[in-house]
DNA sequence: CTTTATGCAAAACGTTTGCATCGAG
DNA sequence: CTCGATGCAAACGTTTTGCATAAAG
């Protein structure tokens, strides 16, 4: 299991490694919630105040490119990421529940062992039938929380 | 199974049917794709031209509330909505496969019987546990469709 | 009549781009 | 040295908001 960026898988790829770049893989490392732009912006200027949220996108976009983070869209209006589960071995594969009241997102791990077989099912009868060749999936329950159930008009 | 906006049900909500938002619905009730609120815009201004795009927002946020459309981010920067399937009968549920590549997205409905039961379980458990009561969920999956394997780089 | 919906213009928001400068390799 | 990365400001496209007017019920 991988804990760490393959700083060789970058540099092959012809990206350099950079202080801002270093800084913003280690707030996502760290982080153990899914973090905007702009959160990871606020976290890296108390490191190094003069960076720039465009660098942030950039380096979130490359990441993206190489696959090791995951970005989610939560119907806030902004994505958010997070590392890949193959990057960070305390973070585990999960999905989530997202609260369509208050926007709040539970992160959902109690897989029934049948998930995983049906999820390898379904990808490679996807990749049969159209030869699509799945990286990662996302699965997304929307509804309402306990909290917003018991506060309800 | 219902084929039809329940108008009952709308205006015991409070909201008014309106010759706009009649409009809408019937977009979304003939689309047999996700669209965008842009080109939702276009198509209700064929109609309609006098129609302001804020209509065609708010509308949805109308739907979107009422539980009668989904809404999908297929990293476009934009949002897609569709009909629930409860709401149309030639709508069948179904997730989607979005190319990262291209960013097609094409409709999934190959399911195996077994996934029903495993949401249902899920949903359950959901419930059970988070006290989180689920109304939709989405499945997507993210990879490279066929066409992009072809001209790879 | 009362209340909600509309359309317009303007604002807000997250994200992207152009460009001169900087720094990694 | 060279090429990619940075930070800034400006541009962008989507979505939201304020407000006076229009229309539904």
């Amino acid at each position: 299991m991988k804990t760490s960026f393959s700083y060789k898988e970058i540099k092959e790829k012809g990206y350099k490694i950079t202080r801002q770049r270093e800084i913003v893989f280690d707030i996502l490392r760290k982080a153990n919630m899914h973090l905007s732009a702009d959160e990871i912006y606020i976290k890296a200027k108390s490191r190094n105040p003069g960076i720039g949220l465009t660098t942030i996108y950039r380096t979130l976009e490359m990441l993206y490119n190489l696959g090791y983070v995951n970005k989610y869209d939560f119907g806030e209006g902004r994505a958010r990421y997070e590392l890949n589960d193959t990057m960070v071995e305390t973070c585990k594969h999960h999905h989530h529940l997202v609260c369509l009241r208050c926007n709040r997102v539970i992160d959902y791990t109690d897989f029934v062992p049948q998930e995983t077989e049906l999820i390898t099912k379904a990808i490679s009868g996807i990749s049969r039938k159209y030869g699509f060749k799945v990286q990662t999936h996302i699965i997304q329950f929307y509804g309402i929380c306990k909290e917003c159930q018991k506060r309800k008009k």
